[in-house]
DNA sequence: CTAACAGTTGAACAATTGTTCAACTATACT
DNA sequence: AGTATAGTTGAACAATTGTTCAACTGTTAG
C-alpha cells in the first residue's frame, strides 16, 4: 500500500511553518523504527487477534481451545499465533501433541489496558 | 476480511481443556468492545498515520507541513487526519484558511510510548 | 467579483491481509 | 507397523485499506 517509487509522489505545496517541519523531521524516529512499530500495533488490530490476546491474559491455552473459544479454525489461531510469537507477543510450550500458549511478557497487558482506556473515555 | 457467514466455519475439534474455555469466555468483553478496540490499534498499525502521530508529538501543525515532512500528497495526510480525528485521537482549529492539527490528550503518547518501549525489548 | 491557496471528499487502483481448505508434520497410543 | 489427534504450512480468495488524482469547498487578499 505504501507507495515506495523511485519517482516519489512528493507534495509541492507551500511549506507554512518551516521550523515546525525542521522540528518533527528532527525528532522523527528512523523511519524503519516507525514501521517496526506500526507492525507492532497492527498485530493489535484485528479483531480476532485482539481476543486471542485477551484469552491469553487469563489461562495460557492450545490452539484448539482458541480456536474453539473464538469460533474460528485451528489453522487461523496457527497462523495469527505465528505473527504473534514473531513478535515476541507469545511464548509456548509443547506438552506431548498440545502446544500451550500464552503472552510473553506484561507489554500486552499495559498496552491492551492503555487501548482500553481511551475508548472508555 | 471476517467470515461472518449465517454458516459459521465452526472449529469441530474436540475441547481439550473445557474450564480454560469457560474462562475465557467469561472474561473476554463483549465482541463490539474488542471490534472498537481492534480499530483503534488499526490506527496505529499504518507507518504513515503512525509517523504523522510522531509528528504532533512535537508541535501541532498543519496538513501542509505534515505533506511535506512525510513526503505524501495533502490528500492522504487529511484522509487520514479524517480517521484519527474519529477516533478522538486529534483536535484541530482552524485559523483562517489554515488548520491545525494536535494530539488529543495524553493517550497517544503512552500508547506510543509502551509500543516503543516493547520493540526496543 | 476573481484569483490563489489550504483543506476535504470520493472514486479508483494496487497492495495487503484475514480466513479457509487441503495437505502436511509431530506426537501418542495400540 | 498403523491410526488418531494437535498443530503447521502454503495456496487461494474475498475483503479491507493506503494512496493518488481530480474535483470540490472554504477562506483570504486584491
Amino acid at each position: 500500500m505504501t507507495n515506495q517509487n523511485s519517482n516519489p509522489p512528493v507534495c509541492n505545496c507551500e511549506v507554512i511553518h518551516e521550523e515546525a517541519v525542521k522540528a518533527a523531521q528532527n525528532s522523527l524516529p528512523e523511519v524503519d523504527v516507525s514501521m517496526k512499530l506500526a507492525e507492532l500495533f497492527k498485530l493489535f488490530g484485528d479483531t480476532t487477534r485482539l481476543r486471542l490476546l485477551q484469552c491469553l491474559l487469563v489461562n495460557e491455552m492450545c490452539v484448539c481451545d482458541l480456536a474453539a473459544t473464538l469460533n474460528v479454525t485451528k489453522s487461523c489461531i496457527s497462523h495469527h499465533l505465528r505473527s504473534l510469537k514473531m513478535a515476541n507477543l507469545v511464548r509456548y510450550r509443547r506438552q506431548g501433541q498440545v502446544v500451550f500458549y500464552a503472552l510473553a511478557d506484561e507489554h500486552v497487558k499495559q498496552i491492551l489496558a492503555m487501548g482500553l482506556d481511551h475508548i472508555l473515555e
